[in-house]
DNA sequence: GACTTGTATCGTATATTTACGATCAACGAA
DNA sequence: TTCGTTGATCGTAAATATACGATACAAGTC
């Protein structure tokens, strides 16, 4: 970060800040908005399955929706997939989590935070 | 609470409970999945604007397209309007923010939580 | 009453999402 | 090589979301 930078940072920025947040939240959300992707989050989060079929056999969605919700989920960050021979092993990035609940946060300015 | 509840909650309960759970993070996270939609809730908790009139300066967006997205976000009960003379008051509902938080850290079962 | 103001709703065009069967491509096994 | 298995992608139909002008409607004001 420059040491440089004014203590008070200028309105405009923070309205800059704000709209870049807005979008960052908006994508993560909209990736989320399906009770399907969420499940497959909760089931990569919890360390169950792990590998592309297992999901399917755990969501009551045919197999060509399913990928289609994966690749929604890995295209927003919130999982990632790697090829494992014949199969594909996703799991999940605690770390798009952690970013989303600090920027649902973030919408209320006052709201209580323990110092990260 | 049932005091006759077993300690541990079945295994089936608890799947049940996730299914309600997806269903209400992906209708909280639906809500709020486009960047007009975070912005105005953005506004609202942080105080600001509150009579739609001036909501519909700040985004640039067509009236009725504002009040579209401001009905969405009533649906979802992020935000809640009251009519006031002429005008309709419009506030954020800080309690579905937590809710939101609370769903949310909840897809990680390990994730440390503060005791609320 | 007529008129203005603030907001919701209607109608509609376009874009996106959701879901699924069919198909394709990659890989390992026989 | 020829399978079978796994998963992505294609094509497509139906539903939903997005945006806006036009209009309706409700509450003040004249």
């Amino acid at each position: 970060m420059d040491p440089n930078q004014p203590i008070s940072i200028p309105l405009d920025r923070r309205a800059k800040d704000s709209e870049a947040q807005n979008e960052e939240l908006a994508k993560l959300a909209k990736a989320l908005a399906h009770p399907a992707r969420a499940a497959i989050v909760r089931l990569l989060l919890s360390g169950g399955e792990c590998v592309c079929g297992g999901i399917v056999d755990r969501i009551p969605l045919a197999q060509a929706t399913v990928s289609q919700h994966l690749k929604v989920l890995k295209e927003a960050g919130w999982i990632k997939g790697e090829v494992d021979g014949p199969r594909v092993c996703y799991c999940a990035r605690p770390e798009t989590l952690t970013r989303f609940v600090e920027l649902a946060r973030g919408l209320e300015p006052t709201m209580e935070r323990s110092p990260s």
